[in-house]
DNA sequence: ATAAAACCTGTAGTCACTACAGCTTCAAGC
DNA sequence: GCTTGAAGCTGTAGTGACTACAGGTTTTAT
């Protein structure tokens, strides 16, 4: 018979929490293990399989919603992967946009920091700068 | 008197939502407007220069409880600006760790792409990455 | 045998909104 | 002045992805 695990050991394995591997359970994302005679998860090496998986596609920035696809997906392994390249690719254009996003926000921090005279809150240029509108892409009318 | 406006005309004049709007008067970012007589707000110049202020600092990351100190540090002009700039000095340090971190998901996600074949999905690199240990940052035992 | 650590379930809290239900009020056209 | 539809009101619930807690049971180490 196959060795197993507590929750406990998993998580420590995972490098997640128990929280987290019951929570991924309880929605689905990981099956529910065997239970011992004092119904306490029993895992197997398989579960860590999966739960690596998820937590790897976590780290990547996929919604739990795109790894429940790409988990339906390797249900069928004779289909053609297009779906799958496609979710990856989708997470690329987006994980770009949000580097792109960030960098402007780099640089307004940057503006705003350097113009700060280090003199009293009246005159600080970190709170005047937040109050106008530097690199705002927002649609708003003029501040006064 | 003062010239007022309703909060849907405040709404679309800041770029924001009405319901946010509300939503940031009842967590106490905004302050409660007049009320006209069948009980609507009634907004004003300042408030919408504090919405602005409010939704310029949420575009560059801020938090909401940053955004309430730094409201509160305007309230008295004489301190040093020391503390606001730490502020803005934190957050543009986790942004560039953002940055950083996005760029590294960038690669892998690169990576997983280029080694797609096209195949089914008994093939896909892009599953099969996800399963092992890329860039991967996790403290977490070797797979199998 | 006992005590501490780990586990269990179920529920509530987090953040920053967003959506909805079921009302009241306002503004424009006739 | 009347009607109608848009806009406003309050209060509550839902979102995503967990996290924390209360109050119990089981395992493990001594």
């Amino acid at each position: 018979m196959e060795r197993t695990f507590s929750i406990g050991k998993l998580a420590e394995a995972s490098g997640s929490k128990v929280e987290t591997i019951r929570y991924y359970e309880t929605i689905g994302l990981l099956p529910e293990p065997e239970r011992n005679a004092g119904n306490q998860r029993r895992y197997t090496a398989r579960h860590y399989d999966r739960l690596v998986f998820v937590l790897h596609a976590r780290d990547l920035g996929l919604s739990i919603e795109a790894i429940r696809q790409l988990i339906d997906l390797s249900k069928h392994p004779d289909l053609p992967c297009a779906e799958a390249d496609e979710i990856a690719r989708r997470q690329l254009l987006d994980v770009r946009q949000r580097i792109a996003r960030l960098k402007l926000l780099e640089a307004e921090l940057e503006r705003t920091l350097s113009s700060c005279s280090h003199g009293t809150i009246a005159e600080c240029k970190v709170i005047e700068a937040l109050a106008q509108c530097g690199a705002c892409e927002r649609h708003h009318r003029p501040t006064r």
